[in-house]
DNA sequence: CAAAGATTAGGGTAAAACCCTGATGACAAA
DNA sequence: TTTGTCATCAGGGTTTTACCCTAATCTTTG
């Protein structure tokens, strides 16, 4: 008999904990070595265990999952990260990927599904579908790249659009004339190729990148 | 030995089916009668197994956990309803309790509490905590009043500022002229003692019962 | 029928967005 | 050093949008 797979659980919600370790004990073949409901404790406990595969969820009370998987990958690349989360989002789900996430699997999936993955990420292969690594390659090229095409005050102008604030408002939130805004405003729009201010901001306020 | 609480589940995620499964079979005097995916299937099996208790979600692929509640309510007032969700908004608690269920628990609270909110909702109780209770009153005075002193014509209007339209477009869409939309937005703006246009899409934008 | 309120609309002003051009300064390649 | 590129800044002028007021219909209800 092989070794088990050593697990790491963490997911803010205790019933999604407490239904991934039954599952997984009754796997036979899968260990949970460590369990948590913050992100906080993630590392340290990674560095400590040295688990074969951590399951983490995304958004918790005090921070972010796809940011500990990054950690993880830095510290201990031998530890693959399992995504599992609530949120279908083309956000996440391309910055999991970036991140080094072995996979990113959605709650609303079969049990068995989230067997199989922990399984074959443990033996470093990736779970992600042709589906998930089409939007993937879709989101860099509609989203991630004409972001990174913005000037940091390009970026800094759009976010506070999407604040809903209006060009005044930025101008003086900026200490620059309006017409600088304006500027910055037409560059924003030019480079993402939107016809409208409303556009930008519809295009910002659904990249969740732009949010912090 | 009382005869065992009687409980149907019903949640999107089949993690949290499992996890709920197992501590209710853990607790001994609760019995898990039925479980679903969807909130289609929910008021025939309720109508069919007649549980003591229904412990709903809220956000469903196919419709809305309170909406059940609701018809619950309306044709087996007997089974109590209790709604367990990820979503700690004031929208839904606000709904929740004006759909007759017996309380509102967040996904994020301990298994026991659970265990223990199911017992008491059985006994006929409710278990909003009276926290709980303040903000269902805050969001009725803050945002249902204002929002049932609007006419339906002024919501409808509401409704397309907070998709970010501009008046002309409404007054295409309503087949008015740009005047009457402009009127409209003032009433509305004047009704929920809102400074500028702005402020009532932000208004607008996180009531969720203007959604649909 | 009279009063109240919902829906419609127009006139006029202020503000916001949007188009263009252009100056300055930093930095890197020729 | 010079020259080209680009980020940042800014103004002039136009169009669009929002916002203020008043007021005519139409419906509903006491």
């Amino acid at each position: 008999m092989p070794p088990p797979v050593r697990v790491l659980l963490a997911d803010d919600h205790p019933i999604v904990r407490s239904g991934l370790r039954h599952e997984l004990d009754q796997a036979g073949d899968l260990l949970v070595v460590a369990e948590m409901s913050r992100v906080c404790a993630i590392l340290d406990r990674v560095r400590q265990e040295g688990p074969d595969v951590a399951v983490l969820g995304v958004e918790f009370p005090d921070g972010n999952g796809i940011e500990a998987c990054r950690q993880i990958k830095a510290s201990c690349p031998q530890t693959a990260v399992l995504i599992f989360t609530a949120f279908d989002q083309d956000t996440y789900l391309a910055q999991a990927w970036a991140a080094g996430a072995a996979g990113y699997l959605v709650k609303g999936v079969d049990l068995d599904v989230v067997i199989e993955a922990i399984r074959r990420v443990a033996r470093g292969e990736q779970t992600y579908t042709p589906e998930q690594l089409r939007r993937i390659r879709a989101w860099q090229e509609r989203v991630e790249k004409p972001l990174q095409s913005l000037t940091a005050r390009e970026t800094e102008v759009l976010k506070l659009m999407a604040d809903a604030l209006t060009n005044t408002e930025i101008a003086e939130r900026l200490h620059v004339s309006l017409k600088t805004v304006e500027t910055h405003v037409q560059q924003v729009r030019r480079k993402l190729g939107l016809e409208s201010r409303r556009d930008a901001i519809a295009w910002a306020s659904h990249i969740r990148s732009l949010q912090p």
